[in-house]
Formats: structure tokens, C-alpha cells, sequence
DNA sequence: CGATATGATTTGCT
DNA sequence: AGCAAATCATATCG
């Protein structure tokens, strides 16, 4: 403190930090209070102070080294975290989901079919079955409903097989209830028959799988929620046409582009999706009014799980 | 080893 | 903010 007072009042120092100027007023008094000349003092005066200013250069190039310091420890930070990102993406060491987490996620999507939109207490509870991140259950119902919607033919052994399981289950719960499961389907009977006739092997395969009543009231069930995304696909066509394949692909009314794509994609299923749409296009016209998935969101019929709250614990992946 | 499946991210929309 | 769609990057399969 004395130091700096007589840095200040010799000139050697400037105010550099706050508070200099009160500091160099009462300074500047103290030295013109005292005011002997002597040789020998002088001298040893003089060589102090050449001390002094030789520790206040080193204590200059001290804070200077330290300012260096702390950039490069900001700028190498910045180039770890660029790195990280770039090296460490979650992407780059992407793990697929253990069966059982995979069969819960299948389980909620197929059951609410009509309405796969779990809202943030299902999706909370979800996360916490499967030991999956919230965002990570919103990531797969995000990737799984685009990808069922695209290619719905490619889902409909997984669909139908979820919807076994759960009528299953609900049979081993309580022997009836078979109709509880589709309260908004007017004509199940009807719908699933001709379903069933032109979707193919695979709906045979899973009715020759168990063939009891259950199984049918779900597939009936199955069948409300197709009819649901066709409503959907049909909408953004824009349009009701016979040939739906073709008008969809090279319509001028701006047809969505995803969807030329998505039965571009189909390939080898092309045939099977566009015989499904083409031959159900009336059925889905006559088909319920309440819409699916986003163009009608009504959380009304078949949806609501509303769990309990559960502890909201995160971050296990990996 | 190419094709496909799949989880994550980005982008644009409402 | 939540979603759809496109895309990326890795995992897995045949």
C-alpha cells in the first residue's frame, strides 16, 4: 500500500487500478511534507527505487503472463468444446435401445395409434420404463411415426402383432372388454374383413396366429387408426382419385413432395401400399370423421393414460 | 460389404 | 414449444 502510494507520488506507476486518485492526492501530500536532502539518503533513495521499479516491471510481466494464460485456457476450451461436438456427437456413438425399452416404446405407439402423441407425463413415464432419456422418447415417437406413416405396410406385422399382445393381455386381465379398446369405430367387422383382404399374407399370417374374437375386435381397431393416417395422406394429397399412385407422383396441384417421395422409397411395397390406399380410398371416405394424428388433434376417444407423476430422472443413456 | 434399421440432429412450419 | 420432414451417422443384418 505504502508502495504504491510512493509509485504514485514519484511518477513511476500510473493509476492504473481503481481508486488512484484519492490514493496519488494523499501521496502527493505526504511527499511534499517531508522534504530533506541529504547525498547518502539520496543515493539509497535512489537505488530503492530502481528496486521497486524493477519488481513493479515484474509484476507487470506477471499479469501480463497471467492474461495470456487465462486467453489460451479460454481459446483451448473453446476448441475442446468445438471438438466435442463435432467428435463427440451424440450421432457418432449412437446405441440402439435394448429390446425391452424397444417393446414398451412399440407397445404405447400401437396402442395409440389413432393418436401416437404422448403427452409429456406418458412420455415422462415412458422414459422412466425403458430408462431412456424424455427427449429420447420424443425423439422415437417422432421417428416412429414417420416412418410407420411413410411406409405403413412395412409396420403392419409389428402393428398387428403389438395389437395381439395387447388384446392378450387384456384378455388374461379381464375376459371381456374386447370392444372397450375401439370406442370411435363404427363398422369394425366390415372394415376389417376387407381389410384383411387386400393387405395380404401378412394380416393371414397374424388372424391364423390367434383367431379368437379378441384378436378381431383389435384388428378393428387396427384398422380405425389406418383409416386415420390415410384420411391423413389423403388430405395432404389433396385429392380422391382412382389411380392414386400416379396422380400422386405427377399431380400439379403442388402435391406434398414427401410423400411422392415415400412411395418412391417403397420399392418392392409400392404395390401392396398403393393397392391398400387405392382399394380402401372409399371405405376411408365413409370412414369416422373424427380425423387422425395432427390434422384433427382431439385427445378425446382412446387416449389419455394420464400415469402417475413418477420420479422425473434423466440422463441415463449411455 | 452393401442394404437396411435406427437414434439423433437440423430445418421449417404452426 | 411441439411437430413433420429431411438428413446425418452409426448399428445391424444378410
Amino acid at each position: 500500500m505504502r508502495l504504491d502510494n510512493m509509485l504514485l507520488a514519484e511518477g513511476v506507476s500510473g493509476p492504473e487500478k481503481g481508486g488512484g486518485s484519492a490514493a496519488a492526492a494523499a501521496a502527493a501530500a505526504a511527499a511534499g511534507g517531508g522534504g530533506s536532502d541529504n547525498s547518502a539518503e539520496h543515493s539509497d533513495y535512489r537505488a530503492k527505487l530502481s528496486q521497486i521499479q524493477i519488481e513493479r516491471m515484474v509484476s507487470i510481466i506477471h499479469r501480463k503472463f497471467s492474461s495470456i494464460q487465462m486467453q489460451l485456457k479460454q481459446s483451448t476450451c473453446e476448441a475442446v468444446m468445438i471438438l466435442r461436438s463435432r467428435f463427440l456427437d451424440a450421432r457418432r456413438k449412437r446405441r440402439n435401445f435394448n429390446k425391452q425399452a424397444t417393446e414398451i416404446l412399440n407397445e404405447y405407439f400401437y396402442s395409440h395409434l389413432s393418436n401416437p402423441y404422448p403427452s409429456e407425463e406418458a412420455k415422462e413415464e415412458l422414459a422412466k420404463k425403458c430408462s431412456i432419456t424424455v427427449s429420447q422418447v420424443s425423439n422415437w415417437f417422432g421417428n416412429k411415426r414417420i416412418r410407420y406413416k411413410k411406409n405403413i405396410g412395412k409396420f403392419q406385422e409389428e402393428a398387428n402383432m403389438y395389437a395381439a399382445r395387447t388384446a392378450a393381455n387384456a384378455t388374461s386381465v379381464s375376459t371381456h372388454g374386447s370392444q372397450a379398446n375401439s370406442p370411435s369405430t363404427p363398422n369394425s367387422a366390415g372394415s376389417a374383413g376387407s381389410f384383411n383382404m387386400n393387405s395380404g399374407d401378412l394380416f393371414m399370417s397374424v388372424q391364423s396366429l390367434n383367431g379368437d374374437s379378441y384378436q378381431g375386435a383389435q384388428v378393428g381397431a387396427n384398422v380405425q387408426s389406418q383409416v386415420d393416417t390415410l384420411r391423413h395422406v389423403i388430405s395432404q394429397t389433396g385429392g380422391y382419385s382412382e389411380s392414386l399412385a400416379a396422380s400422386q407422383i405427377y399431380s400439379p396441384q403442388g402435391i406434398n413432395r414427401v410423400y411422392s417421395e415415400g412411395i418412391r422409397h417403397s420399392r418392392s411395397r409400392l404395390d401392396f401400399t398403393t393397392g391398400f390406399v387405392a382399394g380402401h380410398l372409399r371405405l376411408c371416405m365413409r370412414m369416422s370423421a373424427n380425423g387422425g394424428w395432427q390434422d384433427a388433434p382431439t385427445p378425446s376417444s382412446v387416449t389419455s393414460p394420464t400415469e402417475g407423476p413418477g420420479s422425473v430422472h434423466s440422463d441415463t443413456s449411455n
